[in-house]
DNA sequence: ATATCAATTGTAGTTTATTTACAATTATAA
DNA sequence: TTATAATTGTAAATAAACTACAATTGATAT
């Protein structure tokens, strides 16, 4: 079980995964949703960048852009963007979650040689 | 076999994984590395930046980065940068092998519902 | 020591990306 | 048609990144 995780990690270094933050623009290109969108849900509550300085430019993590994609699905199925907000919260427990128990398997030791 | 890969990937979206290419500020960031090195490493071709439209700025995907900490690791041990891109570029053959491997596992069905 | 070459770093001036803050538009329901 | 939600437009300012120069550092050979 935790041998899984082990593995995977060898393969995909989440630690890394994790640090992979990108711009407003990439977000946009990647998603589809104009930035002046992006925005205007971060206003709402929707999603909420990481802006590690003040007074610096938005970014955006793994998943964020997945919940931001998901809420554009509920959109388009007509849902109101409060109540798609609301769904998606709730799959994105799981998703943090399992998320969240990946990165924190502790590679199996720094210091190789 | 495949199917590990599946589950995997309504996890973790490899489709989305791949486009979240950062900028050269955040690889930075992320590796330490100065952005003034990263652009010397691309001039000597160690590494390749993704450039989609000419006249933009340098985007750096999950694999591109993994490179670099490599490199700087092999540095760190005492190998010229030459000598470090061909360790390096042995290694990644298996990594991009793999990845490429789990990002071309087709999601179960496009249209749910 | 010094010449040589690899590796890295510095930076000015310019271009590209993002931000904020204002307002306008479109869509939907009462 | 009025009210509210959702989205979009944009100008002016700030931040991030680019290029193209050159300088510096470090190791190795002469």
């Amino acid at each position: 079980m935790n041998e899984d995780a082990q593995k995977l990690n060898a393969l995909l270094d989440f630690d890394l995964l994790k640090k992979l933050v990108v711009g407003i623009g990439e977000v946009s290109e990647i998603t589809g949703i104009p930035t002046r969108k992006i925005r205007y849900w971060e206003e709402k509550g929707a999603i909420q960048s990481e802006t590690n300085i003040e007074g610096s430019t938005r970014r955006y993590n793994y998943l964020n852009v997945k919940k931001m994609l998901l809420i554009q699905e509920m959109i388009d199925e007509g849902f109101t963007l409060d109540a798609a907000i609301k769904k998606v919260e709730k799959r994105m427990v799981t998703l943090n979650d399992a998320f969240r128990r990946l990165a924190d398997t502790v590679p199996d030791t720094e210091d190789k040689e």
